[in-house]
RNA sequence: GGGCGUUUAGCUCAGCUGGUUAGAGCGCUUGCCUCACAUGCAAGAGGUCACUGGUUCGAGUCCAGUAACGCCCA
């Protein structure tokens, strides 16, 4: 064994865990292995992506639980890999030709998608490797990425199937149109945002009618442009006199019928409507109703086009101010007011979102969603927490169709074909040599790609070789547990969920842990432009993956949102620390004594207590594990280690392992090893660089074992902790009222400030004849804890003179120190303590008098309160005879 | 406009199915370089559990309403 060194090296050892446990293959899952199989798969992240703190968080759960189930014994794999992130990536790549002066037309598809694949050989990577870093146990063997052959097969397959059922169809509607993206995006990758904008009153001259006007409310002037109508309530009486009167449009100067529609709030700005369906949904609609043509007026990148007249060749921004000058000129603008309202931004780049009408193609998702909502309520998938079954079922309930072309290169492109010859339309899963039906070789695929999330829904059994029969498919789908942010359950989880009832006729996952929004210490959503993040690989670097992970552990309680700060990171690191000192005190006690070297020798009262303790964190860690409950499954290990294994247990053990019984040394040094060794399997999941090192350092594991294999820790319940390890409660509730007495007798020092090297002499008056036996046992000990020159029990004890004092359970402690005492003082602490044990005796009798609380409340509850009405009848009685023999007259 | 969440110690938060004396970390005060650890040890101060009502033998916990803040959807 060798000597650890003072501190941790944690970038040594991160480096050489992470190599050695990839290296031997411990986390490659084999289908025939065994054990029941448990699955997760990553919520891919983007190739472009660098890891910050969200990904940190998700990942640091999803290790936990996949470690803690694989130490469990089961069959347990984690898929990585990475999505194309069509529109992100390929930003990137226009931005990198973008400095070399050219546009992806310049090179033409083919060129551009080389660039692209380059790019991602080149710094596709990069995430997986942070992931690594990060102590990720995902199976790298089993990668994926959706651009991949297999998986892009799968996004052909899944299309062609729907396409053949009738279930993704082409058409002309309004979609969300990004002018800086040139493409659609889906009604989930436009992000509604309140902004302060204006709402421009816009005067429409009445035909026939000499200077009057019908007004016009709107906060996008330039689209008036594309007008095609206005329209109003048709119960709306102010408008009854317009009767069949057309107006015209300003600046176009093109007649424009008033039509009557439902849709019209005659409360909203002035009660008309322009009607302006390229460019509108609502407007869209009611055009249809109306047998209106819509006008489109802008191009793919957001300029005017010839529609506009006088604008063309415009953008859209600088259209709408001149527009206004122009309105304004002619005295058509009545008026401004400011209006907050929600606009629509591209996900990706930002820029304003423009609703358009223009071809795209779509999946009909109501026949999908049937069996994926059917599966949530009947609780065959559960989300944790529970209130996100909620969201998920409204939107399901409400769902849209949804548009999944993008008019980008990077994607999968839709595998749909058009003869030029007979214009015979087909989709097909390999690309055609001839046309189907007249055999012409002239046959054109679709120019766009399909939206990324179109590959994503199918990650959970596209990674495992879908739509072949795979082995690894039959052994890991379903998965078991998805781990994500609540911002994806519509792009992602709500999908895969209705792709795994399509395709696999089976749920994807069953359990769905959605855990909160990192956010900055101020409380916004931590981002690079805020510049308010904090990079995880930073943290690392100056503390370590273990502290990192630890950290988030602690402060991410369910599901609720993380808030930090760079102190935050203290706690894993501090705690790192103590437990790396805590291995390093029991190395220098020697190796691990074999097993056999505790013999049959029983456990004293403080090694029944750890052990009772430990297995009682056991069942915590195992419990809140199973309920995703990560903050309290590491404040367990925390509370354990931290104190009752090193506040309390190491210091008691100092006089054993520094004395000189060798077998008693023997025996609890055994124990200690045990204990450690289940307390770093404990903590395995959470800190799995540094419990590595030390099970190897303290011997625990042979050369080619690995405490990422070791077996997770079974707790045993009372009964067994009695049969097998002889524990007794009795004694186990005697150690935790000693450590009352000690914590009791060190506060008497305290308050009169006696600095450690000053010894006193205590005497204990036990308040039972047990408590005076197991107190002499255990002098020793009590002498040390609390640094006594000398320590009496006496039964019948009676201060010659006064004398601090405290009442504990096991008995009154006294502290003898010449001529220092401060009797006011004292009959302060002592009145004090006297009044709240009486206020808590008054409540408790009450309550014990009342007959509907006999009656009612349960038969454990009322004992217990007749447990404590004992105690603190006890413990009133002992204060008042203190305080009387203070010379104070008892009073209660 | 609809839905959800949050409101507990100076700060950040736990407190699950109601049941002893409401907890932790940080910060603060006091004393300690005690032979694993000063990234530490020991002791201590600090709380009208947002507000109002209700249910109950019993409410931080359940119900209704109010307020503030935040998120999602429209």
């Amino acid at each position: 064994m060798e000597a650890l060194p003072k501190t941790c090296d944690t970038k040594a050892i991160e480096a050489r865990w992470s190599r050695e446990w990839i290296d031997r293959g411990l986390f490659h899952g084999r289908v025939e292995a065994p054990g029941a199989p448990y699955c997760i798969v990553i919520p891919p992240p983007n190739v472009t992506g660098i890891l910050h703190m969200g990904h940190a968080l998700n990942n640091t759960l999803q290790d936990v639980l996949v470690r803690w189930r694989r130490m469990q014994g089961r069959n347990a794999v984690w898929i990585p890999g990475t999505d194309h992130a069509g529109i992100a990536t390929q930003n990137v790549v226009e931005r990198a030709l973008k400095a070399e002066g050219l546009t992806r037309d310049d090179l033409g598809r083919e060129a551009f998608l080389e660039r692209v694949w380059d790019w991602r050989a080149h710094y596709g990577g990069t995430i997986t490797r942070q992931l690594r870093r990060l102590g990720a146990s995902c199976d790298w063997d089993r990668e994926r990425f959706t651009m991949d052959e297999g998986l892009s097969r799968a996004v052909r397959e899944v299309f062609v199937r729907l396409y053949r059922k009738g279930l993704v169809y082409r058409g002309q509607y309004i979609i969300n149109w990004c002018p800086r993206c040139g493409t659609a995006l889906s009604d989930e990758e436009s992000e509604h945002r309140p902004v302060r904008g204006k709402l421009y009153h816009i005067r429409y001259p009445v035909e026939g009618a000499g200077r009057t006007f019908v007004t016009v409310a709107t906060t996008r002037p330039e689209t008036l442009l594309g007008d095609v109508a206005l329209a109003v309530n048709p119960r709306d009486e102010r408008f009854q006199k317009l009767g069949r009167r057309t107006v015209r449009l300003p600046i176009l100067d093109r007649p424009l019928a008033v039509i009557r529609d439902d849709f019209v709030d005659p409360a909203f700005g002035t009660g008309v409507v322009k009607v302006t369906p390229a460019h509108d949904p609502n407007d869209f609609e009611m055009a249809r109703r109306h047998g209106l043509e819509p006008v489109d007026i802008l191009t793919p990148d957001g300029r005017m086009n010839a529609a506009a007249g006088p604008y063309e060749g415009l953008d859209r921004f600088a259209c709408r101010k001149r527009i206004l000058a122009d309105l304004e000129a002619q005295g058509l603008l009545e008026k401004v007011e400011d209006h907050a309202h929600a606009v629509g931004h591209c996900y990706r780049c930002d820029a304003v979102v423009e609703p358009r009408l223009s071809p795209q193609w779509f999946v009909k998702m109501a026949p999908l969603a049937r069996p994926a909502i059917e599966a949530v309520r009947d609780g065959r998938i559960r989300f944790v927490p529970e209130r996100w079954t909620k969201v998920y079922l409204e939107w399901m309930e409400n769902i849209r169709d949804w548009c999944i072309s993008r008019q980008i290169w990077w994607g999968h492109r839709i595998p749909v074909f058009t003869c030029e010859a007979c214009a015979h339309e087909w989709a097909a899963v390999q690309p055609p040599a001839v046309c189907p039906e007249c055999r012409a070789e002239r046959v054109r695929q679709d120019e766009d790609v399909l939206d990324t999330w179109f590959s994503s829904w199918l990650w959970p059994f596209s990674v495992h070789g879908w739509p072949e029969q795979t082995p690894e498919l039959a052994c890991y789908y379903p998965t078991d547990t998805l781990v994500t942010a609540p911002e994806i359950i519509f792009f992602w989880v709500a999908r895969m969920i209705m792709a795994g009832f399509e395709f696999m006729d089976d749920i994807p996952f069953s359990r769905v842990y959605i855990h909160g929004t990192v956010r900055a210490a101020d409380g916004r959503k931590m981002s690079k432009s805020l510049g308010n993040a904090i990079d995880p690989l930073d943290v690392i670097e100056k503390t370590s993956a273990d502290a990192l992970r630890f950290s988030l552990l602690m402060l991410a309680s369910t599901g609720q949102d993380v808030y930090l700060s760079d102190e935050k990171f203290e706690l894993g690191r501090n705690f790192g620390t103590k437990v790396w000192n805590a291995a390093r005190y029991l190395q220098q006690h020697g190796p691990p004594p074999a097993p056999e070297a505790a013999g049959d020798a029983p456990l004293d009262a403080d090694e029944q207590h750890l052990l009772a303790r430990l297995h009682d964190t056991i069942a915590a860690c195992t419990d809140h594990l199973e309920r995703f409950r990560f903050n309290d499954y590491a404040l367990a290990v925390y509370e354990f280690i931290w104190h009752d294994y090193c506040d309390w247990f190491v210091e008691y053990s100092k006089d054993i392992l520094y004395g000189d019984d060798a077998a008693r040394r023997g025996r609890t040094l055994a124990r200690m090893h045990g204990v450690f060794a289940d307390a770093l399997r404990l903590l395995h999941p959470a800190m799995p660089f540094l419990t590595e090192e030390l099970w190897h350092a303290m011997g625990y594991g042979g050369a080619g074992e690995s405490l990422v294999t070791a077996p997770w820790p079974e707790a045993l319940d009372e009964a067994a902790r009695q049969d097998a390890l002889g524990i007794d409660p009795a004694r186990v509730a005697y150690v935790e009222a000693r450590r009352e007495l000690v914590r009791a007798a060190r506060t008497l020092r305290a308050d009169y400030s006696l600095p450690p090297a000053r010894a006193a002499e205590f005497i204990v008056r036990p308040g039972a004849e047990s408590a005076a036996e197991a107190l002499r046992a255990d002098t020793d000990s009590i002498v040390k804890a609390i640094r006594a020159s000398r320590l009496r029990i006496e039964p019948d004890f009676t201060p010659p003179q006064p004398m601090p004092c405290a009442v504990t359970r096991l008995g009154t402690v006294y502290m003898s120190v010449e001529g220092l005492i401060d009797v006011d003082a004292e009959r302060r602490k002592l009145r004090g303590a006297l009044e709240k044990a009486a206020a808590d005796l008054d409540r408790t009798a009450r309550k014990l008098q009342n007959e509907d609380f006999l009656r009612k409340a349960p038969a454990a509850v009322v004992a217990r309160a007749e447990q404590r009405k004992a105690a603190l009848e006890q413990q009133q009685a002992r204060l008042q005879r203190l305080l009387e023999a203070l010379g104070e007259e008892a009073s209660s």
